[in-house]
This record gives C-alpha cells, structure tokens and sequence, in this order.
DNA sequence: ATCCCCATGTCTAACGGTTATCCATATTGC
DNA sequence: GCAATATGGATAACCGTTAGACATGGGGAT
C-alpha cells in the first residue's frame, strides 16, 4: 500500500483508519480482501510522523472520543497533487521465476520445463479464478476493471511461459 | 532479491558476494544493471543468521584471507530444495495505479483520462526500449528471454490502459 | 615512483511495504 | 448473558531496497 494512496484517498475527506481500509477495499473488489487493518495504520503513522497528515479527535462520535479521524494537511495535499501529476510503474518482477529456472537448470536440481509446466498449471487456475471474479462483478464496476487488467497480465504471463519452454527445449536439445 | 534466489545460485557453487551478484547480474542482462551489491550483502548477512549458509575464508586468494565465500549448509540446501517444488507467482501490482484513478476522480483532483493517456506514453517508450534491448541480446539468451517477459507485460498493460480509457469515459458520459 | 581511477569485495543504516497479532469497545445473534 | 463479529487502533518484526561508506589491489597516466 504505497503512502499516496492513503494520502490520495484522503483528499476527498477525512477518515477513520478502518473507513479507509474500507474505502480501499470497496475500490479495489476481490483483490482487497487480503488487506489488513494493521498495515493501513503502520502507514497513517508514518505519514502523520511525516507530517502529511494529522489526527483529529472524532466529533461525531461523541461517545467514543478516542477515535481518530485522518486529515490532510497542506504538506500532504502538495504531495497528493504531485503524486497524480508523477508518471511511474511497478517494476517488472519476473526475475524471479527466471532465475529459478537457471538455477536449478545449472545446479542440477531440476528440470526447468518441469518447473515451467507446474507453473503454467497455477497461472491457469488463477486465470481462471480471476474470470470468474470479473464476472461475478457490477459490469463497468471498480472491481471489474481491476479484474481485467489482472486477467490480461495472467495472459501474458502464460505467454512467456510458453517463451520459457521453447527456449529451454531449445537449450536442451544443444547440451 | 528474494533469499532463495541467492540460496540456489549458491547451490551451484560457493561464491563471494560479490561474485554471487555478478552471476545474478549476467543472468539478468540489462535488467540486472540497477542490482546494487549491498543488496546482496544485505540477504547474505539475513541468510547466514537464520543458518541458511555459512562463511569461509577465501582460500583461493592466499594473500586476501579476509575475504568470504559464501556455501550452503544442510538447512539452505533443503530450504532451495523445497522452492524448486514450491509454485507461486508475485501478487499482482496493478492497484495502486487503478486507486490513483479512483482517488483522482472522486477527490476532484484530476481527469482520469489524462492520467491514462499520461501512462500510455510512458509505457509506449518503455515498450520500445525493452524492445530495443531485446534485439541487441543474443538470441535464446537468459537476457532476451527475461525481455521477451517484460515486452509481453507491457503489451498486456497497454491493452489495460485502453480499457480503463473505455471505462472512465463511459463513466464521464453517465455523470 | 607516485597518484588516481577502477575493479573486486564488504558492510550498514534507514526507509517503506507487509504480516501477524494484540488490544478496546460496541453491536448482534443465540 | 455470552460469544461472535464489527469498528477502531497499535505494534513488533521481517524483508526487499537504497544510498553510501569502507578496504585492498591493479593498471594506467604523469
């Protein structure tokens, strides 16, 4: 959970931390669901530290004083507006698995097209599963587009898989 | 860097750590170039706490014997063992960028169709560069193969990118 | 010979994301 | 009434990443 996201979302209006957790997961469908509470306020007390946000006492429970509500301030307004003005992507994170391969293909420990097909196997069962969560959405819905873009990424993934196995077939057929 | 991709390049061979990094950084191509050796250090340092590999002194530089290799001990063996059949694929990252949208539009802070079309030249110019680097690796390289990896993730991201234009348009007219 | 740059090799503090777990109070269902 | 759940908050620890520092040796230029 990137800090401008939590910032981004608090622009709109002050929070409780849970709300926000729930504002998050409402946005982000399915996939929200593995989002915990703790990590939501590791990253509200940073930012507070950081002085982007600050706490207010709650006003409208007026039983429960103890509860928080999350507010900008200018600092952090400043970053939220930089943040959206800010191009960037995650980085590419199929490194991983590709020097799974070559380290198994070169320490003996396996057979790379072995690996390759197990993990084609999981791709599919997840792609799967994210069809079916994109259907079982609101069409043109948060979650939907989410999905989506979910489903395109298991696709290509599978595609380079597929990469994977023609290259390592190759490389088996010259040793 | 995740612990056991170092655990199984070691499985290959007992190495320095900074041999280990030139190893991974081979394997990787132009990808591995932001791979800095403290990273490594850092694993290292993690891995031989948790009894995972242990430390020699170097006896092939007689006259440097303050330099470490680095070699699995049972317990690391096992461990790479054990993630050669385990499956598992990175979560995916797509959500901050789709909360950047969402957060956006609903705070007032910016078009989302701008921010779209923003991304899409970003991920157009970093198409081409993988692209570029592809063609100058080998053929069936490890280099071009993990390109091939990154070129297909960034077609799939583009085609979200159209999707998401699509959406937040339908949105736009609706409202 | 000396100096500087680069390569090999090592180390470390800090940041930020994630996770598991704990605590507190109020509400709901049995 | 009691247990489970929901709302709300907190925290330690782990892990990956980053920036920067340090050490030694070799090679090239002066």
């Amino acid at each position: 959970m990137q800090q401008e996201v939590i910032l981004a979302m608090l622009a709109k209006e002050a929070s409780h931390g849970y709300e926000l957790r729930a504002r998050l997961r409402d946005a982000l469908g399915p996939l929200g669901e593995a989002m915990n509470a703790g990590q939501v306020y590791v990253t509200l007390t940073r930012l507070e530290k950081a002085g982007l946000l600050a706490v207010e006492r709650s006003a409208d429970d007026a039983d429960r004083s103890d509860r928080k509500v999350y507010t900008l301030t200018p600092n952090g307004q400043q970053r939220v507006t930089e943040w959206i003005a800010e191009v960037s992507w995650p980085k590419p994170d199929l490194a991983e698995f590709h020097l799974k391969l070559i380290a198994a293909a070169s320490a003996g420990l396996a057979d790379p097209l072995t690996i390759v097909d197990t993990q084609r196997r999981e791709l599919l069962r997840r792609l799967r599963d994210a069809q079916r969560a994109a259907m079982a959405e609101p069409s043109r819905s948060n979650a939907a587009l989410l999905l989506e873009g979910i489903v395109l990424r298991l696709q290509a993934d599978l595609r380079w898989l597929e990469a994977c196995e023609k290259n390592w077939t190759h490389r088996r057929r010259i040793s």
